[in-house]
DNA sequence: CTTCTTGTTACTGA
DNA sequence: ATCAGTAACAAGAA
């Protein structure tokens, strides 16, 4: 699943490849994987320029150059976005972007729930601040991830996965963060001691930064703007580890447990 | 064949 | 108001 690290690392690959580039046609190929009108959505994006791109937590917004309006994408869980000069239309292509230059982005979705929309620039802002604060953000310290955890009486594992709170964070970092932190993902968060809240700050911004500088986790469809698997897969410790030893105490197996609605990977041995 | 998984929203009930 | 639980969506894997 495509999770802050995963579509940061798209981001960055798209900065690269896209920006300022005049778009000369658009194939929709499934209908509903955009959330405008067809010819609407057409209509803006022919013969218009990307100028930005932002991200917060798993939504990407592109800035074009007239009318501001922004295309909002999300992948939700088997999104892919890939820039190619190729043609690499599969059967799970679903819109085709074309530029000048002959060279397309691909948006393709194996099961269809994510999306793109053209918002104007209030929508956009509307969506973006619904969304909890973005865990690279600078405003997002140690006191903030404080006020936020004693202000909740769900667990760590509800609270790291809603995007209203924090916004980003999906199973499978949930999980290595709470390896990372050892805390026990069905923690009540307004139970944490500050020392507590302090690791778990520290393993956000560690897991993550090491995430993106790995390229993202690919464990089924993930890949980045080129099409190219992430290397963060063999760095998971806790994730899809389930009856295999602890990374860090080798003495008990990963325990597997259905938490606020999803699989929840951890050792009850080394998490507290 | 059935069941599970995944992100998000919507809904229900406590 | 706040929280937990579940259904819904699609499609592939087990």
């Amino acid at each position: 699943m495509p999770e802050l690290p995963e579509v940061e690392t798209i981001k960055r690959d798209l900065e690269n490849n896209v920006i300022r580039k005049t778009i000369t046609s658009v194939q929709v190929l499934k209908n509903n994987s955009v959330k405008n009108s067809v010819q609407t959505f057409k209509n803006i994006l022919r013969f218009n320029q990307i100028k930005n791109i932002e991200r917060k937590g798993k939504y990407l917004a592109f800035e074009f150059k007239k009318d501001h309006n922004f295309l909002i994408i999300h992948l939700r869980m088997t999104g892919q976005l890939i820039y190619s000069k190729k043609d690499i239309q599969n059967k799970h292509t679903r819109v085709i972007i074309h530029f000048k230059d002959h060279s397309k982005l691909y948006f393709n979705d194996i099961r269809r729930f994510g999306y793109l929309q053209i918002v104007n620039k209030k929508d956009k802002e509307l969506i973006f601040d619904k969304l909890g604060i973005d865990p690279t953000d600078k405003g997002f310290t140690y006191e903030f991830l404080n006020t936020i955890l004693k202000s909740k009486k769900s667990s760590l594992k509800s609270v790291l996965l809603n995007q209203n709170i924090i916004s980003g964070i999906g199973n499978i970092y949930a999980d290595e963060i709470c390896f990372d932190a050892k805390l026990k993902p069905y923690r009540k968060t307004n139970a944490l001691n500050p020392k507590e809240v302090l690791r778990l700050f520290n393993s956000i911004r560690k897991i993550l930064d090491l995430a993106i500088k790995h390229r993202g986790t690919s464990f089924s469809d993930y890949v980045d703007a080129n099409g190219k698997m992430g290397n963060f897969t063999k760095h998971l410790k806790v994730y899809k580890k389930e009856r295999e030893r602890c990374a860090n105490c080798n003495n008990y197996s990963i325990t597997k447990l259905k938490i606020a609605g999803r699989m929840t990977r951890f050792c009850k041995n080394c998490q507290r």
